[in-house]
DNA sequence: CGTGAGATTTCCT
DNA sequence: GGAAATCTCACGT
């Protein structure tokens, strides 16, 4: 409990740390000390170099300047006028790497995040099932939202801890979702054959 | 089940 | 002015 990965952690190759995200425990500490955690099980990477669906990619802006930060931070946007995501940003400062948290398998505080997201804190199965299944959906869940941008994962509230290891044969890779640029790019992993994965749907060129 | 429109801020052309 | 790393709801099959 409460043991957030170290800095070195978030200064390997992104592809390589969006890989080793899943399986492990997204965590967000409440004011009252309790933890919400999830299950990262779908990641998308974006790079700093060449990737024109990143938003670092023309430089940076008043919104995206956390990305350009130092690896083990939390870089949060808002889109489509009422939708917050969160990243994890990796590598040196400077560098503008990041990588999408698309969906999370809900495990601690789950009565929370319940209301929080849907205002109640009995859901229907259906409504169960869509509390963590996207990337909005899971901000949502976890309470995040523009204060939480910047935050520093290495002791604050909020970080990326251990969870059951996942071998490579569980991972699958496809093309990003929701994006219109380097839709080529199979950037984005997900656990196969698990239910917590988004069902969002990939476009094409 | 699937498709399509609307919500509404931030940034880019 | 228009698109965007999204989601929800309405409506047709």
């Amino acid at each position: 409990m409460n043991n957030p990965f170290p800095r070195s952690f978030y200064f390997q190759d992104v592809q390589k740390i969006a890989r080793q995200l899943l399986g492990h425990l997204f965590v967000k500490i409440q004011s009252d000390g309790s933890r919400l955690s999830g299950r990262i099980v779908e990641v998308e990477a974006y790079a700093h170099n060449e990737d024109p669906a990143s938003h670092s990619y023309r430089g940076k802006t008043l919104r995206n300047a956390v990305m350009f930060e130092s690896g083990g931070h939390l870089y949060v946007y808002f889109t489509y006028g009422m939708h917050y995501c969160c990243n994890i940003v990796t590598g040196p400062e400077g560098e503008g790497n990041a990588i999408l948290i698309r969906a999370l398998e809900p495990l601690e505080g789950k009565n929370i995040m319940a209301y929080k997201r849907f205002g109640k804190d009995t859901l229907s199965a259906k409504e169960y099932s869509n509390l963590t299944n996207g990337p909005a959906k899971l901000c949502k869940a976890m309470g995040i939202d523009r204060e939480a941008n910047g935050l520093d994962l290495c002791g604050s509230t909020c970080w990326i801890e251990k969870g059951k290891e996942i071998s490579d044969p569980q991972i699958a890779c496809s093309s990003r979702v929701g994006i219109h640029r380097a839709v080529s790019l199979p950037w984005r992993y997900y656990l196969k054959d698990c239910k917590w994965v988004s069902k969002a749907r990939i476009h094409h060129e």
